[in-house]
DNA sequence: AACATTTATTGCACTACTGCAATATATTTG
DNA sequence: CAAATATATTGCAGTAGTGCAATAAATGTT
């Protein structure tokens, strides 16, 4: 059976192909840091970073776990000195959980590791095709952004 | 401090922001599967439907864990009809690990809902706009190509 | 003030992944 | 054939993630 859709299918291939290089270059990204945090403890430092400082029961819907299971991978996190509790004043019953400055310090090796590599293969491309790439990217990203935002499961990590 | 870099940033930056959206599409494409099987199981089930059936020994050394986890995983899969347990006849210490059709099946389910995601995005494109990307993709695939490939760790999943 | 709600945490139970060491079997090598 | 090697598996032990139910404490509501 072939394809038997309306869009270029060539296209759809390319796309697929750069996902996977792009894939892999994240995925290397967060190789560096896997010996120190899990990937769903990896997924809730991105979430702190990203948010700031949450309580236990926002971080627990951020990453759409319980809050038993947010308040357990915390105490991890707070054992390994990459997230701090803070008790709010306001209020007594709740919780600050906040970014270490080792904690801030991971996410940003993973996420300038991620773009010194993304620059690498950037600058193997010559000046033409990249400056038609950064035209097509915007359209891309566009067209993207408009698809049904719930991509926060695994993509956050990553 | 500036970036301080050679190449110009807005490409990186419109490369990352192209990124998330495709591992975004990626991981809802896994998503569907999330309550069949664990990552470490797809992860597996891709190996063994890229490189069609092995022994144990073989997918321990594609997946880098122990042999004896990835007996205890086939274990998990072969329960969940995923994967068969087929004994060589040639040597008859040897084990093949093959997929079932559902495990093949579950596999096709998430690249082809991949592929559906990505057609989309680009049937919001302008076709103009459509072109270029493709003439650019091929030049930046060729350059990521050339990267060092040890990306199996996690991009194997997606 | 009494009751309801919110918040965080802990107890409990379970599954999965992980590797090392031991075991059983089969094949290869000397 | 005997020793070495290869292969798969199982026993054991530990970590992590997961959620439900119970608990404790604080705040909000009536």
């Amino acid at each position: 059976m072939p394809p038997a859709d309306s869009s270029p299918v060539p296209a759809t291939e390319l796309v697929i192909s750069a996902s996977r290089a792009l894939v892999a270059i994240a995925a290397r990204s967060l190789a560096q840091v896997e010996d120190q945090v899990t990937l769903p403890q990896y997924r809730a430092l991105v979430v702190l970073a990203g948010r700031g400082a949450l309580r236990p029961v926002d971080l627990a819907d951020a990453l759409d776990v319980s809050p038993s299971t947010a308040t357990r991978m915390c105490d991890r996190l707070v054992r390994k000195e990459l997230v701090e509790r803070v008790h709010s004043d306001t209020d007594r019953r709740e919780v600050e959980l906040r970014l270490s400055a080792e904690g801030r310090a991971l996410v940003s090796e993973v996420t300038n590791r991620r773009r010194r590599e993304v620059r690498r293969v950037l600058s193997r491309m010559p000046a033409e095709q990249q400056a038609r790439l950064i035209e097509a990217l915007q359209a891309f990203n566009a067209a993207a952004g408009e698809a049904p935002e719930s991509a926060l499961a695994l993509g956050m990590s990553l």
